[in-house]
DNA sequence: CCTACCGATCGGTAGG
DNA sequence: CCTACCGATCGGTAGG
């Protein structure tokens, strides 16, 4: 007759799906707007215990951004592999393009994105984690993998991290922007490829 | 002995110099955290002054954020005017590229931008004034002047939009991308020289 | 006795 | 123009 193997309470969320119920409510209200009267009914505990586990609302939204920023350290790896597995350079390059504009214009990272913006001055190491686990490792292992094609001699890199930087920007800056704003980017399909030829015609090899 | 050519009560603020001061208010505390009772204290005016000239809080700030961005409508014109000019191209771009990070780092510019993308969520139809005023005008003034310069011989442009948002991000998205998180950019004096290479590497006449 | 957790409420302040 | 005040809700903590 017992549906649970225990008796008693049913146990409200602790531990990580507390922070990604969190989560939920930072993206939807903002920081300033969450209450964590609302965390905690969310998460079926008590407030006594959403201040047990965490002592105070920075903290729990220090958590959550630590978390979420940990989870997606290596979210382009997949796509990274593929460049570098690809015989085909400008092939290669346009799928990560549009692997990366999947990843960032989705609307929980460009949420969370406005969230730690926004929270910045109030919040610098926060948002300064988030920087270098979200941004800077990603940045770093497209420019490991640029290297790795420049030495088979398939680009001609001089500044690995700079042309990672320079392939980045000029895929994702303006759709990014948009997506910040609140804009639904047009579609322009050829937007990648037109990049890719761009990021070539400095970086490629003729 | 009077001081002051009218007698009574010392104005207040009223019109452009109100929301000016609302302006500061918001970027100190953000949206949510800004009260009226702040910018009427501030402005020098009560409550109901304040209330009489804007209905409400969400009001104002839209009022706020329109004569923001129509103050900065036209704010890289002298810049674009120099590079029309200017008989090296290489030059003129590198110089509009420093004018342009300039603007687009300066405190005041960027703290805009966090509040407005904020609230992007919330006051959408603020946030998309915003970025046709500040930013599509910027991009379409830019595209102008490149066209110029392609029928003047010195560029080879095909879309004068798409390379003109493709020098903006160069130029701008990495810079603009640690400032909004907080992070001081480190100087890097080259980056606005290793941009315009590899804007002239695709767009240049060869 | 302990722990995990509850219902209730504190002092202050918000937009209007 | 201003004071006083509203219904509500905030983050955080009390006793048991």
């Amino acid at each position: 007759m017992a549906t649970s193997p225990s008796r008693g309470r049913p146990p409200g969320l602790t531990g990580p799906a507390l922070l990604a119920e969190a989560r939920a409510v930072f993206l939807e209200h903002g920081y300033t707007s969450t209450t964590m009267d609302e965390v905690a009914a969310r998460a079926r505990i008590s407030k006594s215990s959403l201040y047990r586990e965490h002592r105070s609302k920075s903290a729990l939204y220090a958590a959550v951004v630590s978390d979420w920023a940990a989870s997606g350290r290596d979210a382009m790896r997949p796509a990274l592999d593929r460049l570098s597995d690809d015989s085909d350079v400008e092939r290669g390059l346009t799928q990560l393009a549009e692997a990366m504009l999947r990843a960032m214009l989705s609307p929980v990272v460009v949420e969370m994105r406005r969230l730690v913006v926004n929270e910045a001055k109030s919040q610098p190491q926060v948002a300064g984690a988030y920087l270098k686990e979200s941004w800077d490792r990603n940045i770093a292992g497209l420019a490991e993998a640029l290297e790795g094609m420049h030495h088979r001699g398939r680009l001609s890199i001089d500044d690995a991290r700079a042309a990672a930087e320079d392939f980045t920007w000029l895929v994702v800056g303006g759709p990014l922007n948009s997506a910040l704003l609140g804009v639904q980017p047009n579609p322009a399909p050829d937007r990648p490829s037109r990049s890719v030829a761009l990021f070539l015609a400095r970086y490629g090899v003729h």
